[in-house]
DNA sequence: CATTAACCTGACGTTGGGTGTATATCTAGG
DNA sequence: CCTAGATATACACCCAACGTCAGGTTAATG
């Protein structure tokens, strides 16, 4: 698959795709021949997984240090510390922004019934 | 209360206190006499509430389309139907995250479990 | 009353996350 | 073999969300 398709199939730019690889978020693909590059289903789902980790609110840089966890074996990873270290940050932050986001939530639907009994009130009179 | 105090109890710059003026998040402070502005304790509730719109991931423009449902009186909220829409939208946005934050952890902890075990499984041998 | 700390505005700089554009090269179909 | 369409690199530019700097005014205090 060269980087047009994979652009299409990802939703996003063949630049973006340039953009990722310069950052490190992407490997850089085989270059047959002349400089073509040539990606599998792999960058897929890698590419995936980066937007799925970008609606979480990770920054790019954030990404690029937690990214390999989900496509190298765990066993060839270097600094396995240092990984925990990240990974229990990252709960940390986490459970941090699920409280918030429930909190939210609520003080919303809370909003919601407020708007509701007063638009119901409204149409009585 | 001047700018100073505000920021340094919100944990904003005042530069920064200036730009949600000019975009309208904050209302534009008394200025007494020459140019100071002054603020009250809603000031600081704001600035909290923005801090708190932000960390779910809502840009500045998004936030100036709801900030002020927590600070004006809602019976003199004009187009309710809009803002019930508005609520209604971020509720789904809110429940969306919620999801995806709570699988994420998932996968965090199996991830650190995974850690854990290689790290005990280097350190037998 | 003079100094100093706090404030003002405006212009420009920076960082993150990209996008646009120009120019060159390659590959495939006719 | 030639041309159209896909890629390549490089540099410039964009937007959001600030920060920095410079020059000027004001308020408070010793």
């Amino acid at each position: 698959m060269q980087i047009g398709e994979l652009s299409e199939r990802a939703g996003v730019s063949h630049r973006t795709i340039h953009y990722y690889e310069r950052l490190g978020l992407l490997k850089p693909a085989e270059r047959e021949g002349a400089g073509y590059r040539y990606y599998d289903q792999t960058a897929l789902k890698r590419l995936e997984k980066i937007a799925a980790l970008k609606r979480l609110g990770l920054s790019l840089d954030e990404i690029a240090a937690v990214i390999d966890l989900y496509f190298e074996d765990a066993s060839g990873i270097k600094g396995k510390e240092k990984v925990l270290e990240i990974l229990q940050t990252q709960i940390a932050k986490a459970d941090t922004q699920i409280s918030e986001l429930t909190a939210f939530r609520r003080d919303l639907e809370a909003s919601i019934a407020r708007m509701h009994k007063l638009i119901a009130e409204a149409q009585q009179q």
